[in-house]
DNA sequence: CTTTAGCACTCCGGGGAAAGGAGTGCTAAA
DNA sequence: TTTAGCACTCCTTTCCCCGGAGTGCTAAAG
């Protein structure tokens, strides 16, 4: 037995009901929804079929079907339409990302919770370095005999700083060579790197100048690691708790607490502008139940963002992977190409 | 009728148990848990007595009594006793806030995950400024011709910095003098009065000098109010779910909803130490069926942080306030009166 | 061979009624 | 003033019944 054309438009007819209602679809119902007219009896021998392809489950005897996981994943390849955006959602998604350029992070989870209202399910976010990234210029301004303000201004174009506390007073006369030293030797280069030149000159250089080194190389080390790293913020978790599915305070607890601490085995994109994985797609034990759509995005030219959207497996994928890819998109022209824009915080 | 010394030890009884169970608390239950020994018959009378008062209700007749929000003020300022904490929550404070002083946004957002997990409610924090933040330190580096870095270092010893775009070519001997002019009329003044002294020497420089002028001034601007503003943050929402009185998916999603998205109007403390909301005491329409503990500490000399618990009307107050100060004192030690600590980063 | 109509059957879900239980209020005695 | 006893209330749980939605099967029609 094989998969007949009718019967493909069965599963979508199903596939997109179970979506809008949540509640198991019945043959009737489907044949009022089919274009061509038949019978629900003819309906209900393809649906025994398709049940038996195992596209579709029966809750038990006598009650209507629901996709499987398979079946959405067949939907999702082959039968669903890819939405358009209408004018006015695309409003909407620019006005969102209209927000004042302020820092990277704060886009994002900003970004992350626009979406989430967007799309009403909750979503994660996670931005992940391309390349490493290096130090690519340094100052030092002293404030006083003990300390010291370092800024870093990084190859991702960030600038971050501190202030230092100094253990031992350094002449204020020895800081722009410090300056120097610190630029030719220590920029473009890998952490580890850095280090390890730290411990070359260190017998070529005064005790207190070789402190006040240390302490910024270890600094800038950490800012460095720090700006590689990909941190996971998530929006939206209450928007479960619209779902009939997570209706049952239990597993909304359940899903709730992974999403908010258990963060870092979220699905991540391998390439590609989108993925979906469709419950028992997914590794987590957690997620095995709902399904995860993932988009990503450029920042600059090293950068690459991820935005995630997680819902039961009946979620709307048309419609979520539409609105996702807007997102992305817009994200991806708002910090695109072309190198960070003009007014691009330094992280704070 | 008077509050007899009787009723109000049935009555810390009836609101210990209720805080417990969340169950109605019968007259039987209440005879085996009292003191002295006496029966249920009498305890009825008494309890008849307390809803005449105003400090019990009953949901319905014939069933147990529940404490009023009356009930439970009277219990949190008498009848409570002051909890201590054991050796071993003390120990479990204190490793909660060894964390590594990165800086204190984060330490902050830490402490009440951490606060969270600890009483099991859902908890908000806000750090808001005693004094106004000023600008003590202005720096520019120039990068080329074309960019520039702003290095602000802020009465509360934080440092920022910030990457500017020019719209006009710069003499790099000119900044130099843009730096003393920026640190001898701008620094220790309030916002408003920047913007000021902006329009005052307005007509005093070339142009481009003044354009660049004016975006330092907008960043500190920015940078000052940011500092000065409080923000909120909250965590733990998922608590919630585990409580009997948010089984109700629907209540559960209208708090949550407020405690992440209308946070502004979360109570905030006048002044002492701690305070406790109980039900009605809460203005906010959406903590009308819920109580807040808030608890104070000091962040340097000029700052004062705020961490809250929200919980039920039952939850468990001696309980809830002993960790909460117990907390709040950990955090006034760790970045106590002495100043901020000597690692503190200039908020990355 | 496929489609359709008809029909008996299954199973869920809602609506009472009934049973059980916890707790009260009242009365009368200690 | 306290206690024991008892009838009563009202919630909760359970059970059962019934209606409806949907199925599977069969037999007839195209």
């Amino acid at each position: 037995m094989e998969l007949t054309d009718r019967k493909k438009q069965i599963l979508k007819v199903v596939v997109e009901d179970y979506i809008r209602t949540a509640e198991p679809v019945g043959s009737k119902t489907i044949a009022s929804q089919m274009e061509g007219k038949v019978s629900s009896a003819t309906i209900r021998n393809e649906l025994a079929d398709l049940v038996d392809l195992g596209y579709l489950e029966q809750p038990h005897t006598s009650a209507g079907r629901v996709p499987s996981p398979k079946g959405y994943r067949l939907y999702v390849n082959e039968l669903m339409e890819q939405q358009k955006l209408s004018i006015a959602e695309t409003e909407k998604i620019n006005q969102s990302l209209q927000l004042k350029m302020e820092e990277l992070d704060r886009v994002i989870s900003q970004a992350g919770r626009a979406v989430s209202s967007f799309v009403n399910y909750p979503t994660y976010m996670a931005a992940t370095g391309k390349k490493k990234v290096t130090a690519c210029r340094f100052d030092l301004l002293p404030v006083d005999e003990r300390s010291c303000i370092v800024v870093l201004m990084m190859s991702s174009n960030r600038v971050k700083s501190q202030l230092l506390r100094l253990q031992l007073k350094v002449d204020l006369e020895q800081i722009p060579t410090l300056v120097t030293l610190l630029n030719s030797h220590f920029t473009g280069v890998s952490t580890a790197e850095m280090n390890q030149r730290l411990m070359n000159v260190a017998d070529q250089l005064p005790p207190q100048l070789f402190l006040l080194l240390s302490q910024t190389i270890a600094y800038a080390v950490d800012a460095l690691e720090d700006a590689g790293q990909r941190e996971i913020v998530t929006a939206g978790a209450k928007e479960l708790l619209k779902l009939p599915e997570f209706r049952d305070a239990d597993k909304a607890h359940e899903l709730m607490s992974f999403l908010t601490d258990s963060k870092e085995n979220l699905p991540m994109p391998e390439e590609g502008p989108m993925k979906i994985l469709i419950g028992p797609e997914n590794v987590s034990e957690a997620l095995k139940d709902t399904s995860v759509v993932v988009a990503s995005y450029d920042i600059g030219d090293d950068m690459r963002g991820l935005i995630g959207v997680v819902g039961p497996t009946r979620m709307d994928y048309a419609t979520v992977a539409a609105r996702l890819s807007g997102f992305a998109d817009g994200l991806t022209r708002l910090f695109g190409k072309q190198g960070l824009p003009p007014k691009e915080d330094a992280k704070e």
